[in-house]
DNA sequence: GACTCAAAATTGGTAATACCAATTAAATAT
DNA sequence: ATATTTAATTGGTATTACCAATTTTGAGTC
């Protein structure tokens, strides 16, 4: 099969794709304006606005009629189609993902045990370390992204490509849902305090190449997860039941 | 949040994507021109570009220089991203896929006997009947349809609508992957049978509303496929020695 | 009637330009 | 200093033209 050359589109949007992994544009920042871009670019209006379009579709930029256009991601958020931006602006499926998020995460910690290599293993010690001196930042997502990229060094070191795809896409699904209380895990101690020997638990069975052990491991911290998630929800339900009381 | 009116490109991409599915334009089909089509639209060919652009993004339709718009599906691929279009073109991502359906078909196999409905039951039933009947038809890619079609109800019946959409594409994956021997598995006898009598416990199971045993079942089939794709790998391997070393 | 080749037509891809409607910024009036 | 109005800027859509690849058609030859 020849060598076909991509439409100009295409080569636009991923120029303008390398540019956002590269920080070019921060997030939340606002793009050139479409003409102007066009010009720097030196490509038509129509195949900019092609290519923009792809990005808008992988969830990386948001156009508001007479604003400009916005830098939402600076990287391609993992599933793009309606029915996943269903389930990001839906809290009541985070317990859906959850439910899949146990079943894979065994399987994972399971595979991670038997292949992990020495690297595999340096690098989930290292997001381990970088999770527990988060702890306490000023901003509780910082220790939920960094609880998401320890649970994704596990998965690297499955050495199963499709599993990792599907689990990147679904932590940026959990990490998206609207009005989630994610962040209270990381500010409440009696939750606090569970989590981190379930994290250590976890990384110790991969470090001693224990499959079963660390499929338990990680069942169990999801397990943990749930339960927790719903408790805090139905805190939140009971202060917002309060305030409304309240205020009648 | 007021109701945004889509974009005219999204409506005319929602339009042409009902259009394939009520089957207006057969697998195969070329469409009519842009120019053409965009006049019995009533919209600026640009407009039709772009929405025929967001089809082509999602694996439905497909443009030749010089040669017109032909229809590659009449629904949409369920992941659609590049690293998806490796794996659907590199049979040996095939086990990955697998894996990762030994972790999900469990869980669901388990959620499905603690939640399905009488509906859910009935259909499960129906697709296993349809599946018997289909055994030694002509076409083996229509048993292994009816396979996957029996597998997804039981994933509708686990009543989580994110596992489904993931198990789907898994299916859509498993599907389309080049050069697979998936169809032999429904052509030996020496596999057929086993394959019958999980399937019949794996819904039995089930319909018995025993999670357990249900998940116990799944996993055992997820098994036997593995080591059975790798048992026909195996002889193909031997085949295509055996083939070279002859015309020597 | 069949085959070959060249020309014409048709196709998708790209671009320039114009205009519409929404939003933002600047200027004017109080 | 604030509010209102006007102008400018923005994204969205459309028309028209042209380029390059492919397909179709017509002419010439055997």
């Amino acid at each position: 099969m020849t060598s076909i050359k991509p439409r100009k589109a295409v080569q636009i949007a991923e120029h303008l794709e390398q540019l956002l992994a590269k920080g070019h544009w921060a997030l939340g920042a606002r793009l050139p304006a479409e003409r102007q871009l066009a010009a720097q670019l030196a490509v038509s209006r129509p195949s900019l606005r092609e290519a923009l379009q792809q990005l808008i579709s992988k969830g990386m930029l948001e156009s508001r009629v007479g604003g400009g256009t916005y830098v939402l991601s600076t990287k391609p958020i993992g599933f793009v189609d309606p029915l996943l931006t269903l389930f990001r602006e839906n809290p009541e499926y985070r317990f859906d993902v959850l439910e899949i998020r146990h079943a894979l995460e065994g399987n994972a910690a399971w595979y991670a045990a038997l292949r992990s290599t020495d690297e595999d293993k340096a690098s989930i010690q290292a997001c381990y370390e970088n999770m527990m001196q988060l702890h306490g930042s000023l901003d509780p997502m910082n220790e939920a992204r960094a609880d998401a990229t320890f649970h994704l060094a596990i998965v690297e070191a499955s050495h199963n490509l499709v599993l990792l795809h599907v689990m990147r896409s679904l932590f940026d699904l959990l990490q998206n849902s609207i009005s989630h209380n994610l962040d209270k895990l990381y500010t409440q101690a009696r939750v606090f305090e569970p989590l981190s020997q379930q994290h250590r638990e976890l990384m110790d069975a991969i470090l001693a190449s224990d499959p079963e052990r660390a499929r338990q491991a990680a069942e169990a911290h999801l397990v943990f997860v749930e339960d927790s998630l719903k408790m805090i929800d139905a805190d939140e339900a009971r202060k917002q039941r309060s305030l409304r009381h309240l205020s009648r």
